[in-house]
DNA sequence: GACATGTATATTGAATTCATAATTCAATAT
DNA sequence: ATATTGAATTATGAATTCAATATACATGTC
């Protein structure tokens, strides 16, 4: 993408060098902190997101800040009325039950892929992980266990090796994140969960695609058991 | 209306309203403006876009012109570089082969869900289309036979009645467009793949997901193969 | 007191303006 | 003639301004 740009800017001198000056925009600025307010949940779903506020928050002016939200619009976390202005998305049981079979397709494909890919040298970061996250799940650290583990998914979807794999499914779990903060799981759901990673990594170390794919795809269909029950008891005790 | 009717008009029979007043932004009106424009091939790969001629073109200001372009920028069907404006994206070999087994994981799901859901209805539907675009196929009408298509494949994803994936499936074949316009495809694999369209309407009768799943896989998967070929020859006679 | 209507205020949508970076092109040096 | 420098032009990024719309509040009516 900015490979043919580059190469052709110049012959080679200038494009070689070696720290071109990275210069972002306001607006790319505003949306990564954004989006990443949103997806840590530090701006909660149906929170009112008065424009004045945020641009005296960032201290920028009203213009990138509703380019930035335009585009959080369309990918799904933000929702923008005529007039109204912008609200934080608020993740219906429909969009959940939606986003659940795509999701799915997707990680299978992501497992398929990495067993394809993955290098002994990224095995082995997974199972440090892994050992991490059972270090976690046996403390009950709940946040630092959700942590580790999005970091072995986020690993496997690397070892795939496709960017607009990744890029997709990144949105869809952007969307999906708030319930995760409700999510309280049992201690036998966890401990379920925690044995399906067992099976995640052993097949991934087997590089057998196909089960690993499976594995994944009943992994999540657990997560989202897990999500509803969070999205429906919401507001609840 | 009658005496009663309007005597009996309440806040909710208002909103009930058949027709509601539909206002748009002109952010919103642009963006799908310039989308099709872009899917279309009205504005061709590597073309810049001067935001000044979009804007007398249209009759509007920069300001929700740029917030449209934004937006196309991070759905990949723009590249904006920063002071320089923006450019239709040119799809490269690599976004080619990255969108490929994506699509096909989604394309898969498509066939599934929409065997679970469509109804007889919907089967006839696509059976018109289907004998529609065979009269094309005979009379060698390449674009009314791309049109056609298109819309078969629309129905068989709306069908599956999941508005998540139908977005995400539209917005990668979206990118996969520019290629579209310059595939000649060979008599031969034309052939093949109206035989192939038989066999999808086959297995959409007989509701048979799994195998609806495998036919529209292999169906992308050469159907890529001819859009990559038509991606490396362009420029060439 | 409950509800409807009208007015003031605040917020948003879009145009305009201003500042800065990129591009163009002429003048100069090689 | 070609390449390089620097001023003029143009396009872009962001702030500001203006207009339209919605919200909040007050007033009046039943």
């Amino acid at each position: 993408m900015s490979h043919d740009t580059m190469a052709t800017l110049t012959r080679e001198t200038i494009s070689a060098a070696p720290d071109p000056i990275v210069r972002r925009t306001l607006h790319d600025e505003l949306l990564e902190r954004l989006r990443s307010m949103i997806i840590d949940g530090d701006l909660a779903p149906g929170d009112k997101v008065p424009e004045k506020e945020l641009c005296e928050r960032f201290g920028v002016s009203r213009t990138p800040l509703r380019e930035a939200l335009k585009v959080l619009a369309n990918d799904g976390l933000v929702t923008l009325t005529p007039n109204r202005g912008a609200m934080i998305a608020d993740l219906t049981l429909e969009d959940l039950e939606e986003a659940f079979p795509v999701m799915g397709a997707l990680e299978a494909l992501s497992g398929e892929m990495a067993c394809a890919n993955i290098t002994d040298a990224e095995i082995e970061k997974i199972k440090k992980l892994h050992l991490e996250m059972v270090t976690h799940y046996e403390a009950r650290e709940l946040k630092l266990y959700f942590r580790t583990n999005q970091q072995i998914h986020e690993m496997i979807l690397s070892a795939a090796g496709n960017q607009t794999l990744s890029a997709l499914y990144r949105g869809l779990e952007g969307r999906i994140r708030q319930a995760r903060y409700l999510a309280n799981m049992s201690t036998s759901r966890w401990t379920q969960a925690v044995q399906e990673h067992e099976q995640i990594i052993a097949s991934l170390e087997a590089r057998n695609g196909a089960e690993l794919a499976a594995i994944l795809k009943s992994h999540l269909a657990n997560k989202f058991e897990t999500v509803k029950e969070a999205l429906q008891d919401r507001g609840k005790p």
